[in-house]
DNA sequence: CTAGGATGTGACCGGTCGGTACGGGGCGTC
DNA sequence: GACGCCCCGTACCGACCGGTCACATCCTAG
């Protein structure tokens, strides 16, 4: 870090602190691990070693800091799309399927619990909540990006391939949770494979 | 209602009485809508009028109600499925088929929430609560019985299909929720039929 | 050294959470 | 009419929910 010009040293806004990066950080895993509505704000000051009005001069409440997390959780999601796009340049069906097996390697771990933002969705059903709608336009924009690709792969139909593909992403975030490590998500790859070589195919 | 016999009117044990399966039904309502986290049991005794030590008496405490809502929700589940199944006599495709049309035609209308179990599950991560057992128990049955019905299509992997299938299912739960009526549920059959048609090919 | 702003602190708010003790009241039976 | 049985509702519990207040403290810029 070195001295910027003489004048006007910080001219954006102050970063955040750091009481405001350990609460989000904190409160990202719990609210992963215990789902959103399970998990008290008392636990999460006490955890990240603060207290509540530190949090509440952070985030203006708690859905604002479920948001926040989940906006975390999609710049993850978005890295490893990157991740998978990036390790097979020009070639979109290497790049999905290599997304999908690096989705269904997670969720045969342990302590996998799907996926953040898919859940908070489920635990928030009310449209105007500030965490759903973080949700609803990471799905949107995944679907997007999804027949994007398969419009790259010259697939006949692209977007029903994409919803296709969609279903099986999403399917192996729950089925994670339900079956634990020998769970259908092994079987997730060879269902994208079959789909994307019947879509080339014309076999639909 | 006419008198019964002269003698020993209730042979067995009593059936529960009204108040209690109002509260059962009215709270199944409302978890299936709001989720079981987010409904109070002064709400579910409140719109079902009555009060909370009715619903004590019944129901051993509000996990064991969420229990019950989901044992109703399972049987519900396999009506459809063994709806589907009458339909089609000895066509396990069909059958898988049509359970599958069933389940998306639902998803595509309003109010849609998924499936109950599922969110549950997502709902409580906790090995021990009596809900998520009922839901797990569900969905592992459900993975039999779809590994019965590859089998009798005389599937070459009828287990690995069973599973591309139940992801499938899944995925027209999650996506649902998120996408509402324009969502990917939409390409649910067309992907169950050319995944079973690959597979009885033996492409894969 | 001083002044200001941002940060951490403990106490506290009304409301709601899941759960319970207890006392009446309807009804068929003698 | 008195009994016993079963079912129900009134009132209440301590704990915790999300959120706020006034105040102490620290760091830093000048």
């Amino acid at each position: 870090m070195s001295r910027t010009s003489t004048k006007a040293a910080p001219p954006k806004a102050a970063a955040a602190p750091k009481a405001a990066e350990r609460i989000l950080a904190t409160a990202s895993e719990l609210f992963y691990r215990e789902g959103a509505r399970a998990v008290g704000v008392d636990e999460i000051v006490v955890r990240a070693g603060t207290t509540k009005p530190s949090l509440y001069r952070a985030f203006e409440s708690k859905d604002h800091l479920i948001a926040a997390y989940l906006e975390g959780r999609s710049a993850d999601a978005w890295s490893w799309f990157e991740k998978a796009a990036a390790a097979h340049p020009g070639d979109p069906r290497a790049q999905v399927l290599d997304y999908i097996d690096a989705l269904s390697g997670r969720a045969l771990k342990g302590g996998y619990r799907g996926c953040g933002l898919s859940n908070a969705a489920i635990e928030y059903p009310e449209a105007g909540h500030p965490g759903r709608k973080v949700s609803v336009k990471h799905k949107e924009k995944l679907r997007e990006r999804l027949r994007d690709l398969t419009r790259a792969m010259g697939a006949r139909k692209p977007r029903k391939l994409a919803d296709s593909l969609l279903l099986i992403i999403e399917g192996v975030h729950v089925t994670s949770q339900l079956f634990g490590a020998e769970g259908p998500a092994a079987a997730a790859r060879g269902a994208a494979e079959t789909l994307i070589d019947a879509h080339m195919r014309g076999h639909v």
